[in-house]
RNA sequence: GGCGGCGUACCCAAGUGGUAAGGGAGCAGUCUGCAAAACUGCCAUUCAGCGGUUCGAAUCCGCUCGCCGCCUCCA
């Protein structure tokens, strides 16, 4: 069965057939790098993350490009008011941008570009451009004529003419139309600036997308993605620009857009002042509940941040890897299996057809949780009757948990990985809560209950939870 | 004004023609010194509302109501 995939620019879901059979190219609008990263830009980068490892893992061979803009008005504003040059300030927030993308587990893609390093070949686009008649040079700027593309609009669904009646564009009269976008800016003497044909100046935002597809993937790539906003007009424009200058149509074979995150049911942005940095977020939960979080809505649809379903995620997130180490504990015969040996026997359908219907990560997420029920149940009746039998069933289990890690890069940790990670936010000191569960547990011995309940109750109060199992007392987090 | 999307239990959420996954919360039970965790049971005769198509609709069509996004930098 095919890959299903929603298509923005047809609005329906298309059986997924790359260009090039077994091989596909991804390009992915990544940030613009003058500020740390917030949970948007994690929301964006972990649904294609998931994209990336699911195709690989079907077998095709995929090069994914995920750019940095970093030469923009907003990037030379914050140096200009920093006092430092814009390159040393993208370069400080790439390397942040790169630090929250590995505490949240999401792989380096294939390709890096940055806008900087690609500025020979925009101007060639450019010059091709102009050459063509699709774009036009007035005082330094190079503008794109939006007229001469006439099927402009056709990922958004507008036209220029309702475009233009509900102007809210300024008009420069040195513009043949209003809607005509600059390739090319002239640069002011504080500013970044390269040499080109039209003198000292620097990229507009949309080329730089279009250069550096063509540059890394070639003329037409298989898949595009980025945020619902860059809808319009970025990748519209970059479609104009692309097939303009290469002739080849669609530039873009697949166009995927994540939905927004909320927060607290607000629209996250900078006049409510309710941006949320990743930074922030990886302090007070783990990456995998935040993964889980992202995953647990279809990539496409809005989904609400607030604390309480941070909080759910990672009690899940805890249901799973607890269940994990209950299995290493009471069954390590299981230490042995194979991964994969069942991935032809057909176990693993229902979870494959929910992502080949176009990623569906929550329905994946279901299944998951339906299997971590299993086994508990299995764990449960072995220990009520005192026998190991369903070892085949543990390995399907394991095995299951293991093929979902390979994509949606969660689930795959060891339990005491992911404790680890969780207690260390703990704000008692390990040695002592070690030391007053030694002290609890000879209350109890003791049969000095009203102590040992005490102690349980003081650790509580600052957000230690303890456990008492068949192997002794465990401690965690309380999430 | 133009374009697009959404409305499923107390909350989150999957399901897009065959009779409502999963998680969280809650209640009851098993277990436990008591808890916690785990397990078991209960928790939407019903999918915003109203009509229509169909043997059959949460799913398709029409209308109404409500919410949201884009059209300006934005993931």
């Amino acid at each position: 069965m095919p890959i299903k995939i929603y298509n923005s620019l047809t609005r329906k879901k298309e059986d997924f057939v790359p260009v090039r059979e077994g091989a596909v190219t991804m390009y992915v609008c990544g940030p613009t790098v003058y500020s740390l990263s917030h949970i948007g830009h994690a929301r964006s980068a972990v649904s294609f993350d998931v994209i990336y490892k699911y195709l690989r893992y079907k077998g095709y061979k995929v090069t994914y490009a995920r750019n940095y803009t970093d030469v923009d008005d907003k990037i030379i504003k914050r140096a200009n008011e920093e006092g430092v040059p814009s390159q040393e300030l993208a370069g400080r927030y790439i390397k942040e941008f790169d630090d929250d993308m590995d505490a949240l587990g999401v792989e380096v893609p294939t390709y890096r570009p940055k806008a900087t390093e690609t500025i020979k070949e925009i101007i060639e686009v450019t010059s091709k451009l102009i050459d063509k008649g699709c774009a036009y040079a007035v005082d330094g700027d190079v503008y794109y004529s939006v007229r001469k593309k006439k099927d402009y609009g056709k990922l958004s669904g507008k036209n220029i003419d309702d475009l233009e009646a509900g102007a809210r564009v300024e008009v420069d009269e040195r513009k043949e139309d209003p809607l005509d976008f600059a390739l090319w800016k002239a640069s002011k003497p504080d500013e970044p600036s390269w040499e080109s044909p039209w003198g000292k100046g620097r990229p507009g935002w949309h080329i730089e997308c279009s250069a550096m597809c063509m540059r890394w993937l070639g003329e037409t790539v298989d898949i595009h993605g980025g945020g619902k906003d860059l809808i319009f007009p970025h990748h519209e424009n970059e479609i104009a620009q692309s097939e303009s200058a290469t002739g080849k149509v669609p530039y873009v074979k697949y166009w995927l857009h994540n939905g927004f995150v909320n927060i607290e049911k607000e629209k996250m942005s900078k006049s409510l002042g309710n941006i949320l940095n990743i930074r922030d977020v990886i302090k007070d939960y783990t990456s995998e509940a935040i993964r889980l979080f992202l995953l647990s809505s279809h990539y496409r649809s809005p989904i609400d941040y607030s604390k309480d379903s941070l909080r759910e995620a990672e009690a899940a997130m805890e249901r799973f890897y607890k269940t994990l180490q209950r299995v290493n504990t009471e069954w390590p015969e299981t230490k042995n299996i194979d991964f994969c040996v069942h991935c032809n026997e057909g176990r693993f359908t229902e979870m494959l057809d929910a992502m080949d219907d176009d990623f569906n990560t929550a329905e994946v997420i279901g299944n998951i949780f339906k299997e971590v029920n299993k086994a508990n149940r299995l764990m449960d009746s072995a220990k009520a009757s005192g026998k190991h039998e369903g070892l085949l069933e543990f390995s399907y289990i394991l095995s299951m948990f293991h093929e979902a890690s390979e994509f949606l890069g969660i689930f795959g940790r060891t339990p005491e990985g992911y404790f680890t990670e969780k207690n260390s936010r703990a704000s008692v000191p390990a040695e002592e809560i070690e030391r007053l569960i030694a002290e609890r547990n000879e209350a109890r011995k003791n049969k000095n209950f009203k102590r040992a309940d005490e102690i349980r109750k003081g650790l509580l109060e600052q957000g230690i939870v303890l456990e008492d199992g068949a192997k002794g007392t465990t401690w965690s987090v309380k999430g």
